[in-house]
DNA sequence: GCCTCTGGATTTTTT
DNA sequence: ATCCAGAGGC
């Protein structure tokens, strides 16, 4: 099904231009992914290049799984040997086995922003300064800024040019000092360090040269600096490099990717083979056109004719409705609409906005009229506090020195280590020049031998004694790491710790157990590694990883999201709510010209996911920060021709204002189809109401309190026979009613 | 050591 | 409106 034949000219001479630097620029949907599962078939089959000397870089986890998913089709088992992977990823694993000459240690931990957030916040106590008159997010950015432009701590404070970057100097110099003595590297750290090695030792990176002969990078428009320095150093022998990417949909830029990467390509590489990709397969020709009339404004462009052999298709549908209430209700009527008439299932929709918080009232609508939803990312798994805590007990397991992860467990459970005794140990630590952990380590040594030096010990009885035994747990899941496999260690640690009874103790502990029950089916994906292996690798693989199980295409409903998610998905039907000034383009990006031509880029990429309708919405009056306002319409719909445009008659927008039980046989009917598939998310929250009896798989049988939404979800108090009330997500807790 | 209260902020977040 | 961090009270 998916042959080289199908291919059209330009993407044949994508796929075949296998010699020195190539620069692909892909319109959306222009069968950018087929070219370079196809390109990379064809590396292997035809010309007979080994797998393994094939590097394709991704930019996020799932692509690279689905490129790998892909290609298997295509050369079957070859796969195993290719190097596929995110940047990070990829760096990790160099790092891990090659970091050493560079000084660092191979056991290293990966912090991520919100261990970032406590190392500074940490690093400005030190440096007594106050996170009132220095916000520690925006020294965070500035830091993670400098790494992604490859500027070096001495550099930064050498060259600051006021105050406030005097005191991010000052923080970054102590922030890298940090991570050093925890041996924790961040997100940015494994891109730059890789770099760094590689200028270090040429030896090193020789031998990486050496093996990729092929380098292959996607969504190319969204690398910073020190990603494009990395491709330039390991593609530098064979400088077989192809980039693929497409400027306009470039919207990253306030996390330092910089679309000059893509536009200096040229530039850097005199000799490269520029292949465009402009004929549509995704669109509509009225959709297509929608979107070139938005993107066209755009300044700072290389300029592109996109084309489509598809059917004109219906016009774009711009409706203003009178507040987000209406707006969300609109959506959902049309939806019930089109599915009723049988031409449309649930999944082929999506719902796309500029800022989360306006996915709330898109809920309430659907929630209320019973349509199955699902909400990309609301609360991302390896966010959670559980989640994290257990998480941080294997990071101190692996890295003793880690002392973000020590800070956040060493009194969770409660042993009687209260901050005033954290605090005296840092203390203590720092005067002796030891980490945290050794310092623990000297003080039960003492304690033991009953030595005379006991005196110079700062803790009296009762604070001593808890951390002693904090330490002895620690050292005891230290020894055991070494020969027991992952999952028993997993469930010894959560019980000696006492993490398993003080979770289930908690008033949501029956969610919080079921996460960490999550993470559990996580590290059994690694048995077959040695106890030491497989720690690694499961640590790498969930700081790594933002979503467990990414989300299921299949599952057969309207997907609220994103405009940046949104990117790289495609849907037959698309509303974009909030088209709006102020909300897109977004308030905060309105006086700076650059990051206007984002926002348009960003619209854009919203337009181009649909493949058969579009929808641009606007409120006449919409709630912000609890303060109601009146928003014009978008600039960028006054950019759309007119004769691409259709507004629904008055008669439409009467009958959105209908009651709700003319749409009551809808829900029947969204009911039946939906129902079988798996417990459904959403649809039982407006069923369970206080008095019903549910059953959950672990307490047992209860009766509902209570029913109350947070979030993108419903919060489900239930009463146990015998096991006390307990808090329960409905999405999670799986009640089944009785 | 835990709980409640208040003040401040609230774009986007592939890793 | 609402969520969160940090301060201060019990």
């Amino acid at each position: 099904m998916d042959t080289f034949a199908e291919l059209n000219q330009k993407q044949q001479e994508a796929v075949q231009a296998i010699k020195g630097p190539v620069l692909i620029l892909a319109g959306p949907g222009s069968g950018k992914t087929r070219v370079i599962t196809q390109r990379v078939a064809y590396l292997i089959k035809v010309v007979g290049i080994n797998p393994r000397r094939i590097l394709a870089v991704t930019f996020t986890n799932k692509a690279a799984k689905e490129m790998v998913e892909r290609l298997e089709k295509l050369v079957s088992g070859a796969v195993k040997n290719l190097t596929v992977g995110t940047f990070h990823a990829i760096c990790a694993k160099i790092l891990r086995i090659d970091g050493k000459a560079n000084g660092i240690p191979m056991e290293f931990v990966i912090y991520d922003a919100d261990d970032q957030m406590s190392v500074i916040k940490r690093c400005m106590q030190e440096l007594n300064l106050d996170p009132k008159q220095h916000i520690p997010q925006a020294i965070a950015a500035a830091i993670s800024n400098a790494k992604s432009k490859m500027v070096a701590p001495a550099d930064y404070v050498k060259h600051s040019r006021s105050y406030f970057e005097e005191v991010i100097g000052r923080v970054y110099e102590r922030y890298e000092k940090n991570l050093f003595e925890s041996k924790a590297l961040d997100f940015d750290d494994l891109l730059l360090k890789t770099v760094r090695l590689f200028r270090k030792h040429a030896e090193v990176l020789a031998r990486y040269q050496e093996r990729y002969i092929h380098v292959m990078v996607d969504e190319f428009q969204d690398t910073n600096l020190v990603q494009y320095e990395l491709i330039k150093q390991v593609g530098e022998k064979y400088r077989n490099i192809c980039v693929v990417g497409d400027p306009d949909q470039s919207i990253y830029s306030w996390r330092s990717a910089d679309l000059r990467n893509i536009l200096s390509f040229e530039h850097d590489y005199p000799d490269a083979k520029v292949i465009l990709l402009e004929q549509n397969y995704r669109s509509t020709k009225n959709i297509l056109e929608t979107a070139s009339n938005v993107i066209s404004v755009n300044q700072k462009r290389k300029a592109k004719r996109l084309w489509t052999d598809n059917d004109t298709g219906e016009r774009t549908m711009v409706v203003e409705a009178y507040t987000e209430q209406e707006e969300a209700q609109f959506v959902v009527r049309e939806i019930e609409q089109l599915v009723a008439n049988d031409k449309f299932r649930l999944g082929d929709f999506a719902v796309m906005y500029r800022t989360n918080a306006q996915s709330r009232v898109l809920e309430e609508a659907f929630i209320r009229y019973g349509v199955p939803y699902r909400l990309v990312a609301g609360t991302r798994f390896y966010e959670r506090r559980e989640v994290k805590d257990v998480i941080a007990y294997f990071r101190l397991i692996q890295n003793p020195q880690d002392s973000v992860s020590l800070q956040r467990i060493i009194n969770v459970p409660g042993r009687g280590i209260g901050p005033t005794t954290s605090a005296k140990l840092s203390v203590w630590a720092q005067s002796m020049g030891a980490s945290v952990y050794d310092t623990l380590r000297i003080l039960v040594d003492s304690k033991q031998k009953k030595d005379a030096n006991a005196e110079d010990i700062p803790f009296n009885g009762r604070a001593g004694d808890a951390l002693a035994r904090f330490s002895e747990i620690m050292v005891e899941f230290i020894e055991r790491s070494q020969k027991t496999n992952l999952v028993e260690l997993f469930d010894f640690v959560l019980e000696s710790s006492n993490y398993k009874q003080f979770t289930l103790n908690d008033p949501d502990g029956a969610e919080r157990w079921e996460n960490i029950l999550e993470l559990r089916t996580v590290a059994q994906q690694y048995r077959e590694l040695s106890p030491r292996e497989a720690l690694a690798a499961f640590l790498e693989g969930v700081a790594l990883v933002s979503d467990v199980d990414g989300y299921d295409a299949m599952l057969d409903r309207v997907t609220l999201i994103t405009l940046h998610q949104a990117k790289g998905l495609e849907f037959p039907v698309v509303f974009i709510v909030g088209v709006e000034e102020k909300l897109l383009p977004h308030i905060r990006s309105m006086d700076d010209p650059d990051q206007l031509e984002e926002e348009r880029r960003l619209c854009y990429v919203g337009i181009t996911r649909a493949k058969q309708r579009l929808y641009l919405l606007h409120a006449f009056r919409r709630t912000f920060m609890g303060q109601s306002a009146v928003n014009p319409p978008s600039r960028f719909l006054e950019d759309i021709p007119k004769r691409l445009i259709t507004t629904p008659g008055w008669s439409q927008r009467e009958e959105t204002k209908v009651s709700d039980a003319v749409y009551s046989w809808n829900r029947v009917r969204v009911d039946e189809t939906e129902g079988k598939k798996e417990k459904s998310l959403h649809l039982p929250s407006t069923d369970l109401k206080a008095g019903d009896r549910v059953r959950h798989s672990i307490f047992g049988d209860g009766v509902v309190v209570s029913n109350k939404k947070v979030k993108s979800d419903n919060e489900v108090t239930v009463a146990f026979s015998g096991q006390g009330i307990k808090k329960l997500l409905l999405s999670l807790a799986h009640l089944e009613k009785i």
